[in-house]
DNA sequence: TTGAAAGCGCTAACAC
DNA sequence: GTGTTAGCGCTTTCAA
């Protein structure tokens, strides 16, 4: 492996001139930058990262750390932050972690300019040490006060699905989600109840809550619970489209009919979402990647943190339908002149 | 930003020392290590990784290619590649390549230790330079003659397909699978076509082909193709189950009931396949990317590479069943003695 | 416009 | 056991 010094013995300069080449520094003239390059060329040669970062100070690469890499919305997150990464001409460290741990000791200095925590919030430790390093952290699918962060209003997510199925008609609903506090001490579940449970009671409605820990199967376990009530519901929110999938199922073994017997509400549009037909409270996933990679490269530019808001929107699919009747909205939608939620934009037939 | 130097004299010591501690070097007296700990707990201490780099010629990082991050086949290798990288403290660094770039601009000198290319062949100059540098690669999900590479036998997977449909009475079958040229010039669609087509014609039956792009949508085209034919395939076998999904569509767009009208057979076994009751040759997709870190952290410690072939199970949902009847198979096993897949443990119901 | 040389923070000989 | 010191390959003053 070709280093500088070769390269500079060979094109006949000094080591510092071939170094302006690499860095397209301005102070080469012509011929001595063409006689460099094709030297470089001739040899393959490629600077050692490892050189550079001890000496300039920079890695050109971030951390990302993701729980549970296998969820879909955190892979489509990831997604958006490698194509900005990638982009800016960073590389991308994954974590993947499957519990807790300190950030510090991924991060170690000298390997890493800044840091995209997706769906997980840092531990005060956590902050103080990144801090005293000096690396920047961006959190994605998070809310906080004084780190830069993109993130969705979980609450008025809750509120569109819970107006959506009070619109249909629907008075008995129920609501799966996750435990209030998820194994990295953040979820959003327990706002996006917050915003169905506060419309509901604006409609004298009652939000019938079961939470438990994170997961399709256990969503499933919730739901039939919610499905044998004496008073059965004829709707339910899940506080995501994988525990959205759980209630589906649930119905199913309980023998009820999605949506003659039970509409049922997503949240996330992930893919699997559009294919099972579930009516869903999308966010834009991959864009709040794109955009959190976006804030940290600002950041490692030496601008100020901002946090971002990401829009959303409710997306009817089959999986909802008028209470009673098993009538779809855009069936109901013909003989109902209010459509309220078309005109700000905010419903979308598929 | 404390370094070696502050405290080695913090502690009284010189930096060869510190290193050694650092290192668990066996040379250092108790108690001299136990004052070195002391004052890196003190000061936060935490060695610069890239002056590491520079000095070990070793950077504890390994590279992973990968297309589409987003197919789900693709993550869950990725997420085996992660636990066991992660589990020999070395990072991961992700590189996820929307089209063929050449490896050598992803894997400078000094950034990697070596690389695990995902579903990914390596063009003849990125096998030479990457050899020039001294950078060991592996492949998982793709097959080769001189890296070390986990693979499964595609042919061997595409016959165990056919051969179900072929015990299940299905005369007429047809396959969706991928253009011959992939992208990224690797595809393993050819050669699960070319299993189930001798399986076939080993039975007097012609397998009837249509291939294009990979994706659900394109996927859902051929098969409308193949179900618009004058006589209609009672069977189709899908090259991976993202497509087999896409002909799920198409034959609920054709009026068709699965599996009474039409039975369908995946390949990988991807969660989603879980969900849709898809009957798939699964393949162990986790296990390959573990398997596949694992070759690579054993040729940086110089051990030379070895080819894993992973094993192949038919696992039988509700999307096949006895040609013309509509019956599932665990329902036609109690009336047919034979169940010869059973037998070999090839056979799995659900 | 160019070159010489001083670091960047660490490891690993080598000497004591 | 421990300290001194010479690199590792690059960037970046500072002179010329």
């Amino acid at each position: 492996v070709p280093t500088i010094a070769e390269v500079a013995e060979r094109a006949g300069v000094g080591v510092a001139t071939v170094s302006r080449v690499l860095n397209s520094s301005p102070a080469v003239s012509r011929t001595t930058r063409r006689r460099v390059l094709a030297v470089i060329e001739e040899l393959g040669y490629a600077p050692n990262a490892a050189a550079r970062a001890l000496s300039t100070g920079r890695t050109c690469a971030v951390g990302v750390v993701a729980p549970f890499i296998t969820r879909p919305s955190v892979v489509e997150r990831l997604r958006g932050v490698s194509r900005r990464v990638a982009a800016a001409d960073y590389q991308l460290v994954l974590f993947d972690v499957e519990r807790p741990r300190p950030l510090a000791e991924l991060a170690g200095a000298g390997r890493l300019d800044g840091l995209v925590l997706i769906s997980l919030a840092p531990s005060e430790d956590d902050r103080a040490r990144l801090r005293a390093a000096g690396i920047p952290v961006v959190l994605v699918d998070a809310d906080d006060p004084e780190l830069p962060c993109v993130s969705i209003d979980d609450v008025e997510g809750g509120r569109l699905a819970a107006e959506h199925l009070l619109e249909l008609g629907h008075r008995r609903i129920g609501f799966v989600g996750d435990a209030e506090e998820g194994p990295f001490g953040f979820t959003s579940s327990p706002r996006r109840r917050e915003g169905a449970a506060r419309a509901c009671a604006e409609a004298g409605v009652e939000l019938l809550v079961r939470s438990g820990p994170h997961g399709r199967d256990r969503a499933r376990a919730l739901a039939a619970e919610l499905l044998a009530l004496p008073e059965r519901p004829t709707a339910i929110f899940a506080a995501s489209d994988a525990q959205a999938l759980g209630v589906l199922e649930a119905a199913d073994a309980a023998g009820l009919q999605v949506p003659q017997d039970l509409s049922v509400v997503g949240f996330d549009d992930v893919e699997m979402a559009r294919y099972a037909g579930l009516t869903t409270v999308a966010q834009p996933l991959e864009e709040s990647g794109l955009r959190g990679a976006e804030l940290l490269l600002a950041a490692l530019d030496g601008e100020p943190g901002a946090r971002r808001r990401l829009p959303l929107e409710l997306v009817v699919r089959s999986s909802t339908a008028l209470a009673g009747t098993g009538m779809r909205q855009e069936e109901a939608v013909r003989s109902d002149a209010r459509g309220s939620h078309r005109q700000d934009g905010m419903l979308r037939l598929t």
